[in-house]
RNA sequence: GCCCCCUUGGCGGAAUCUGGUAGACGCAACGGACUUAAAAUCCGUUUUCCGGAAGGAAGUGCCGGUUCGAGUCCGGCAGGGGGCACCA
């Protein structure tokens, strides 16, 4: 019996694809264009086989569609720059650059042993000058449009790594790396300013029809598109005005007080001669932004003294209060509290003693005074606190708000009357806040607006290794943007890492040099960008890669956008918006791109393996464990050892299974289809040592019913015999069937699907090899076995190119285009229709396909088990659908 | 708190879009063949219950609805997962 030997077959055909070129396509505007990408690693270290899974999917997709007639660009790249390196550079004493281009090494070796139909012609990574001073040049150029600036805001700070975090890298109000509390600190950094395309990156979300809806969910719900009114009070005995922003104008009349952020100008000029107030403004500062602070956080107030007058009864006054739980960064930092319809609002009035005044109320119910619900029994009265809606002891159902807030917005009645614009009753909500705005703006007190929570996007870190920010500032404090020709600005090499703080700043000399045209002094900008920069753009350069410019236009035009992105959910908002910023940004800088970077997306889930701990708690690689005696030990001294939960493949826990273990021992078509068949490809995948040698199984048996076929197989191109035998037209029916059902699969992404029917089809295909006889049935056989290889070959390449030549071919399987599916055998001319008694099955009947309706329902009638159910009982009702299902109602 | 998704055998999953034979395909398990033995390979059984069999009954998290017919559609509940979050 014969066996695979991968190992030879693998290195030989990646040799040949390599030396043919076979996946290095050009710009060909006669054909159709197919770019498949996968997100691009980071040069961490070493891949493992979770990591595989991206790549193969990526794969899949891009062999099939070479097959289907695209021209097809596969790249791939690295995502150079990040703090890993500087981490590596500080622990082993090795330069970050030298550190990364390892790493770099050895992983496009580990992707290569996967034989992927990657261009490696077009590979780039992305700390390369010639790749970053493009990137320079575009924020030179965001910067003359005004999509880039320059301004005072809180970050962030860790203060052991003297460095900015992102809010991602703040764990439970501490530095992800340090431990350190992480401190709130006011910095000038440079912004994109992304909110200037939040519309439109929120409305063209419905064009992206291939993006999963909850990606498109996420991103909206980031973008947070609030609609409301901005409102303008003034402020007793001062000039100015405070302007809060609001999504309920209709409940102005219930507003009791006003509250401005700590931050808002209005309390840092108050607190200049306040101490009190100036102290607790930096207690609110101190305020950690984590989840848990945010939780368990009081809401606490200090009454300024200032009142606001409200804009309809001018005799009102609501005290203004500077409250820590007021975000200087939505909206205009400010806003008027109306504690009935709000709970941060009745929080904070219950706390202060303000007033609660309710202004609607679902229709049709009494409302209590305070003083009616004081009279109320103790039991009774404590019922408002979970819910202003009551039905009393008495009957009555009636409406008071005590400590839960009433924010419904249905059907409401409204206890106020803005003149000739409303009727004072039951109004719809929305209505309300229009006639509310209506007349803000009949006294110039307010208009309609419309708030994001999207923020500007902050991309300063104080970080080595990226890109330096390509500005200056001159002695006399002048920004000065670095000229296009003195492009790229390139980070020195000479660093020292045992100083703390940002090596760039305490370089001897980089920083210092002369403005270009003034000949004055000025330092460089030290802070490097956020890396998500570099990954906000590198799908387009893959074009044209090796182009002077960032983008060659004809390069672009062929083939962006990406028709096919694939990459892990954890994405969805971050690298995916700020793709989708960048090429509008780059657009109106005058820039060859579209704005939709991404046509098509497809988010994979993870690779989990079990977790295990040895006696002391210890994480356990999966090659130090093995079974013995049906308990699980350490191999090193037998000690027992606990299975933990099933978890993402990650080196922390030490659950991961090596790359090379696994194309050592079985081959990467092997690996290949382990993680394409047991798992739809967006769900999380259980990575097992018996799947994987369930998956060898089938590789064995797929290569033995092609190398050693039961006939004798006619040439490769022999043409159709006129006639089959039955058995033969049977299964030329199920290749058929099959060719066409595996093509719907890989192109909904459904390759467990395909791998089951692809594994059906072999069974059949083994069973006719012992009956078949004749040349017809030869002839059958090779097309079942050509049809078999080339479904296989998109998941399994190495064994589809070395059973393709076996099967007599010189045209590489890589080369020969899917089969055309004949559709006249994919429909069977008998169909097995099921019979149900009263919505019981009780029967199935073969029967040529579109029998006449009153035909199969006499067969069905005919039925013994039918009559049996029926037990003499009169048919009162029988329901035909063609060719699928008879149902008799007794 | 707001928003979204999921729940099918011992396990991964199919059938869900468009209501029409629930459990494809695989893993694991059990039984058997081959072998001195093992590995490899092959064959069979495998939702549960009753039955020797033929056959029958129940069954897709729970409760209810629509329908000749519901895993699939609608309403409610429970459990699990995810996103956002002092966002006014």
């Amino acid at each position: 019996m014969s066996r695979y030997n991968f190992r030879e077959t693998e290195a030989k055909w990646q040799a040949i694809w390599e030396e043919r070129g076979t996946f290095r396509p050009r710009v060909d505007p006669d054909r159709q264009k197919y770019y498949v990408l996968e997100m691009f690693p980071y040069p961490s270290g070493r891949l493992h086989i979770g990591h595989a899974r991206n790549y193969t999917i990526g794969d899949v997709v891009a062999r099939y569609k070479k097959a289907c007639g695209f021209n097809v660009m596969h790249p791939m790249g690295w995502d150079a720059f990040g703090l890993p390196a500087e981490n590596a550079a500080m622990a082993n004493k090795v330069h970050p650059a030298d550190w990364t281009y390892e790493n770099i090494r050895v992983m496009r070796g580990q992707l290569q042993l996967l034989g992927l139909s990657y261009d490696w012609s077009r590979e780039l990574a992305t700390c390369d000058p010639d790749y970053y001073k493009h990137e320079q040049r575009m924020f030179l150029e965001f910067l003359e449009a005004g999509l880039a600036y320059r301004k005072e805001s809180w970050v962030n700070w860790d203060p052991v790594e003297n460095t900015v975090l992102a809010n991602e890298q703040v764990i439970d109000g501490r530095g992800w790396r340090s431990g350190a509390a992480v401190e709130r600190r006011k910095l000038t950094q440079w912004f994109l300013r992304i909110t200037e395309f939040a519309d439109d990156l929120l409305e063209s979300i419905r064009t992206l029809e291939r993006w999963p809806d909850r990606v498109r969910l996420m991103q909206e719900n980031w973008i947070g598109r609030s609609v409301g009114a901005r409102m303008s009070f003034k402020v007793e005995g001062r000039d100015e005005r405070l302007v809060v922003f609001t999504t309920r104008p209709d409940t102005i009349f219930g507003a009791s007080f006003c509250a401005i952020a700590a931050d808002h100008p209005l309390a840092e000029s108050l607190a200049r001669n306040d101490s009190d107030m100036a102290g607790f403004i930096a207690e609110c500062r101190k305020l950690g932004t984590s989840e848990e602070a945010i939780e368990t956080a009081e809401k606490r107030g200090y009454d300024t003294g200032l009142n606001a007058v409200h804009p309809f009864e001018p005799d009102r006054r609501l005290p203004i209060y500077i409250a820590n739980f007021v975000l200087m960064e939505y909206g205009t930092g400010a806003i008027f509290g109306c504690p009935a319809h709000d709970q941060r609002d009745l929080d904070f009035a219950r706390k202060y003693g303000l007033s609660v005044r309710p202004v609607l109320w679902p229709p049709g119910l009494k409302v209590l005074s305070d003083a009616e619900a004081e009279a109320l029994p103790a039991g009774e009265r404590a019922r408002f606190d979970r819910d202003p809606v009551q039905t009393l002891a008495d009957g009555r159902s009636v409406f008071h708000v005590g400590n839960t807030a009433y924010d419904d917005t249905s059907l409401a009645e409204y206890d106020y009357d803005l003149g000739d614009l409303t009727e004072e009753v039951r109004l719809s909500v929305n209505r309300a806040k229009d006639i509310a705005v209506a007349a803000l703006a009949d006294r110039d007190a307010g208009e309609a607006a419309i708030t994001y929570r999207l923020r500007d996007w902050g991309v300063s870190r104080q970080r080595y290794w990226g890109c330096p920010i390509p500005v200056m500032y001159r002695e006399d404090g002048t920004m000065v943007p670095v000229p296009y020709d003195q492009l790229p600005v390139e980070l020195p090499k000479d660093i020292d890492f045992d100083a703390p703080g940002n090596p760039l700043e305490n370089h001897p000399t980089w920083k210092y040099t002369t403005c270009p045209h003034t000949g004055q002094k000025a330092v460089r900008e030290t802070d490097t960008f956020d890396t998500f920069l570099e990954s906000s753009w590198y799908f387009a350069r893959f074009c044209s890669p090796q182009a002077g410019t960032a983008f060659d236009s004809d390069a672009v035009g062929y083939w962006l956008p990406v028709d096919q992105y694939i990459g892990g959910i954890e994405h969805a908002v971050l690298h995916l918006l700020y793709s989708r910023f960048f090429m509008r940004a780059l657009q109106r800088c005058g820039y060859p791109v579209g704005k939709e970077p991404f046509a098509g997306l497809m988010t994979q889930g993870m690779v989990c393996h079990e977790t295990y701990q040895g006696p002391d708690g210890g994480w356990l690689f999966p090659e130090e464990v093995e079974h013995r005696d049906g308990r699980l030990i350490r191999i090193a001294d037998g000690a027992p050892v606990t299975v933990g939960r099933l978890e993402k493949m990650s080196k922390s826990r030490k659950n991961v299974i090596g790359l090379e273990s696994v194309v050592d021992a079985y081959g990467s078509d092997t690996g290949r289809l382990v993680l394409l068949s047991d798992s739809p490809p967006e769900r999380d995948l259980e990575w097992t040592e018996s799947g994987l040698e369930g998956a060898w199984r089938y590789v064995n048996r797929l290569w033995r019913l092609v190398d050693e076929p039961a006939l004798e197989l006619p040439p490769p191109g022999t043409p159709a015999p006129a006639e089959f035998p039955a058995a033969a037209l049977d299964l030329r029916r199920k290749v058929h069937q099959t060719l066409q059902a595996v093509g719907e699969d890989f192109e909904g992404f459904r390759f467990n699907k395909a791998v089951a029917r692809v594994r059906e089809l072999s069974g059949l295909i083994a069973d006719f090899t012992g009956t078949g006889t004749g040349s017809e049935s030869a002839w059958a056989l090779r097309e079942a076995l050509e049809a078999l290889v080339i479904m296989a070959g998109p998941m399994m390449p190495h064994l589809g190119e070395e059973l393709w030549e076996r099967l007599g071919h010189t045209v590489l399987l890589a080369d020969t285009p899917w089969p055309v599916v004949d559709a006249a055998l994919t429909v069977e001319d008998r169909v097995t229709i099921a019979v149900q008694v009263n919505g019981k099955l009780r029967a199935t009947l073969d029967l040529p396909r579109d029998m006449p309706k009153d035909e199969a329902e006499q067969a069905a009638l005919a039925d013994p088990g039918v009559v049996r159910a029926l037990g003499g009982k009169a048919v009162r009702k029988v329901i035909v659908v063609p060719n699928r299902i008879v149902n008799v109602v007794a």
